[in-house]
RNA sequence: GGGUCGUUAGCUCAGCUGGUAGAGCAGCGGACUCUUAAUCCGUAGGUCGAGAGUUCGAUCCUCUCACGACCCA
């Protein structure tokens, strides 16, 4: 009983131990975090520029170069070793021996780990199965690292720990980093489209005293010193309108919003999209330039028009279909008739047998969509544009002149899932003023994502909103097309997860 | 919320109708001056996700819970 109380707790293991020790032994022979050593060149550039040289050239005017990095790999051989480390932008092998180096930091450098972090100085060579490679002559332990990295060869593969370490992830899998290059590349590419046509980009809150903008669940704060809830924002669309009001006729937004629902493959609680906003053009516009937009963003990223996602192929360069919600589904379920698609009773049976959650007191419209949502947004795996969407699901779009029932809104759906959603913008106050009240009335009834009566947007409106169009894109599902992912979290740096423990 | 699957060494994974665990990598010691998932020899490392139950005995069977993945709502 005794002997199991004396002995060490077992919570670290033997390797975090002994490297700890070695950590120790740094402290006691001087600083064991310098931070005096700069780095000159980066292994991708010192790959580009010299890979094509001979050994020989190499030889002949020697080039001095500095790196540093992750040690990634060891192989020691007695007297000479070499060490493959790590950069942010690739790994470049290291040459250390006993001649060069010199006896003291080769067996120094015997004690080193993988994951330890190393600058080297030396000169260029290539090795005999044509590896360019640094000779070392100078070489440093800048950072112990304590914790062994993950396995060498299959890296990390558990995804929960690929989620909640993803510095890890990162460290040891390129397809990790690929992706989130990806992603930064493609939203810099979004930027540089939007700038080079005139518009700017702006920040509003994301702290909203009146949710809005999103039939959507947003998330509570509290602000101490104001004594006041305040709501995570489901969309900055009513802010970037106000700012049209101001003058401010072509503008973006690109970052996060937030709702609080469910989490899935395709749903995490915060999420980046893009919204844009110009002035005197309309939704017919919007998708012309959506089009132009993934083309460009395509060829940029990728170098390509076709994508392929989770085994389908998709040109972006063919022209972008554009149907009604009843036009999509019959070119999928071509045994509705339009008198079917226009009947209630029928549009409701059809709804209770196939199970669908509707909502009674739904219109014809809304009846539609609930029908096309279950039985064909799935199946639209080339771009399409669903256009004319009902009034009565679109609380913030412009009716269309011809039947007030609808407005001239479209989403567009790749691979079966909602890419982007644009409208022509209401700007009749007196009409949103009315579907406000009405969200508000549908909120009182127990709907938890009707959007709140927002009076200073109304406020805002009638000082006079130009005829605009505005668009969202989601920028999370955007990147999982362009990067083939199947999750949502394998696009987001940081996914959210439940505690640990 | 429901269903299916998963959780074993730091990592990647084995583990037979139930007899308290193995390999590879990483580690430590040794050999090796062109390796590249280096190789070879030796060695150490485990609350088998947590808790209960059945059993003489549970990583294995049952139940509950936690976390995750996928599917459905």
């Amino acid at each position: 009983m005794s002997n199991q109380e004396e002995k060490p707790p077992q919570d670290t293991n033997l390797i975090i131990e002994e490297r700890r020790a070695k950590l120790s032994a740094l402290r006691l022979a001087g600083n064991a975090f310098p931070n005096d050593f700069r780095r000159n060149d980066l292994a991708s550039d010192l790959h580009e520029k010299y890979d094509k040289l001979s050994n020989d050239a190499l030889e002949a005017n020697p080039i001095s170069v500095g790196v540093a990095g992750r040690m990634m790999l060891k192989r020691v051989m007695g007297k000479a070793s070499f060490a493959t480390i790590q950069d942010m932008s690739g790994q470049i092998q290291l040459y250390i021996t006993n001649n060069i180096a010199g006896e003291a930091t080769h067996a120094e450098f015997k004690h080193y780990d993988l994951g330890d972090i190393l600058g080297a100085r030396g000169s260029l060579f290539v090795t005999k199965t044509g590896e360019l490679s640094v000779r070392v002559t100078c070489l440093r332990l800048l950072t112990k690292s304590l914790r062994p990295l993950p396995e060498k060869f299959h890296g990390l593969t558990d995804q929960e720990q690929k989620y909640r370490q993803r510095y890890l992830d990162l460290i040891s899998n390129e397809d990790t980093r690929k992706v989130f290059i990806t992603r930064s590349n493609i939203i810099q590419s979004i930027r540089d489209f939007f700038v080079a046509r005139g518009y700017m980009e702006v920040e509003t809150p994301m702290m909203h005293p009146i949710p809005g903008g999103a039939a959507a669940r947003p998330f509570v704060t509290h602000h101490n010193a104001l004594d006041m809830d305040l709501y995570l924002r489901v969309a900055p669309e009513l802010y970037l309108k106000r700012l049209v009001v101001s003058g401010m006729e072509k503008i973006f937004e690109i970052n996060r919003s937030f709702r609080n629902e469910g989490i899935s493959i395709r749903h995490n609680p915060e999420f980046t999209m893009l919204e844009f906003y110009e002035a005197y053009q309309d939704h017919v516009y919007l998708m012309d330039l959506t089009e132009t937009l993934l083309r460009d963003i395509a060829i940029k990223v990728l170098g390509t028009t076709i994508i392929s996602y989770q085994g389908h192929k998709v040109d972006l360069a063919n022209p972008f279909l554009r149907l009604s919600i009843t036009q999509a589904i019959q070119k999928f379920h071509p045994e509705y008739t339009d008198a079917q698609l226009n009947n209630r009773t029928f549009l409701i049976n059809k709804l209770q047998s196939l199970d669908i959650i509707y909502k009674p007191e739904d219109g014809i419209g809304g009846l539609q969509l609930s029908l096309f949502d279950e039985t064909t947004e799935r199946l639209l795996i080339d771009p399409i544009f669903i256009i004319n969407y009902p009034a009565d699901v679109s609380p913030l779009a412009r009716r269309n002149d011809k039947n007030p029932e609808i407005t001239d809104r479209f989403e567009l759906y790749i691979a079966g899932r909602e890419i982007a959603n644009g409208f022509s913008e209401l700007n009749d106050p007196e009409d949103q003023n009315a579907r406000f009240s009405a969200q508000a009335l549908a909120k009182e009834s127990g709907d938890a994502e009707a959007m709140h009566y927002d009076g200073d947007y109304i406020r805002a409106l009638e000082y006079g909103l130009p005829p605009t169009a505005g668009e969202g894109i989601g920028i999370d599902r955007l990147v999982m097309l362009l990067t083939d992912s199947p999750s949502i979290r394998d696009v987001i740096l940081f996914p959210h997860l439940r505690r640990e423990d």
